[in-house]
DNA sequence: TAGTAAACCTAACACTGTTCGGAATTATAA
DNA sequence: TTATAATTCCGAACAGTGTTAGGTTTACTA
């Protein structure tokens, strides 16, 4: 690779984590082509060199957003049974929303940004982590812990995993936002209970 | 109540109508303050001897989706077996967010909303959806049809119900908005599963 | 009918994302 | 090394935003 397109690459992922420090410092209502500019000495007028709009780097910064999410869900030990496992994951889930807000709700307000940059199709490549979920529920499938079901197959529990660790994430980086109790242990239990469902046939 | 603040409260609703209105239509970012004022035939200063501030008037439209909300959830008939009620305060919620989704997502992303107007405590007033909900959940306990398990009592079975069924409205109207296959059915067993699963102690 | 308070608008301010034209820098070719 | 070309970068401007100050019109009251 030529030196042009290193320093070429090299600014454009400056410009992607000024603007992903700026949404974790002061919330992405503040984030402004000047104020991105001026952190890595640029004028604004100059990152129109590297990104197409404003929206396009918004885009880009959901796309690590998703990465970074699935690597929280990689790092969750896998020598443990399929159940636990699937317990990690979710708990990982949702440690990735609590301790990246903002970031998170910005994820999930650009339905575009979700898949990967060159596929429309949604969550094709290997490491997203709808595919990281589906492959542990897999797992506890073949394994004989979770028993498929007529008409609740794979996918079906894929797509019920997934809104129960969506929903509390959620609800806990809006509505529950400021709630005084400790919702951790609570947590723990919803999650158990639901494997508890996926587990008795 | 005298003319004049009956006309105050007629253009104040007039604003809020409006404002709803162009959500509804071109989507929350094209709220803007001078063709907000030019839909009721008004000057953009003028909007602001009604609200402080844009920001007040979509706290407002937020407030009235929250009531919105409440009532898709009493329109549920009550005259059926608790698990079969609580099914549909669950579909009620799926449903509002599909059919409202801008709206939807604008109430979540207005966390100090979610209240009453003069409530800074969360979900106080009786009618609000999250109370609804509880209700629900309580007169399936009282019933004996959901089994208080130690430590998972009413408040943690009604944030189990609340998450689940906001993952699924959440989803639908973020990351699978232009899903192209059917999920009402695969909503009916995930939610069928949950209480499935809160019936068998 | 006179005086007062409310309602409303015009004009402006500071800000936003974006574009245009040219200037400075860097790479390529002779 | 020098001339040419391409890339990189910026200042200035444009149309738009939310908001405010000041003044004018409207409506109510005494």
């Amino acid at each position: 690779m030529k030196p042009r397109t290193r320093r070429y690459h090299r600014t454009r992922q400056a410009i992607l984590d000024a603007a992903t420090e700026i949404i974790h410092e002061e919330g992405p209502d503040a984030l402004s082509m000047r104020e991105l500019a001026d952190r890595i000495d640029y004028s604004a007028a100059g990152l129109y060199e590297y990104f197409g709009s404003k929206e396009e780097i918004i885009l880009a910064v959901c796309q690590e957003g998703h990465q970074r999410l699935a690597a929280y869900m990689l790092e969750v030990d896998r020598e443990v049974p399929a159940n636990d496992y699937l317990y990690g994951i979710g708990k990982a889930y949702v440690r990735f929303a609590l301790e990246n807000p903002d970031h998170f709700l910005l994820m999930f307000s650009y339905p575009e940004a979700a898949g990967a940059p060159e596929n429309d199709e949604m969550h094709q490549e290997n490491d997203s982590s709808y595919n990281i979920l589906l492959q542990g529920i897999g797992r506890g499938i073949s394994e004989g812990v979770f028993p498929e079901r007529p008409g609740f197959g794979l996918d079906e529990l894929g797509y019920a995993a997934w809104t129960m660790v969506h929903g509390i994430a959620m609800l806990r980086v809006t509505a529950l936002r400021e709630y005084p109790l400790d919702l951790d242990a609570v947590d723990d239990q919803v999650i158990h209970n639901f494997l508890r469902g996926l587990m008795t046939a």
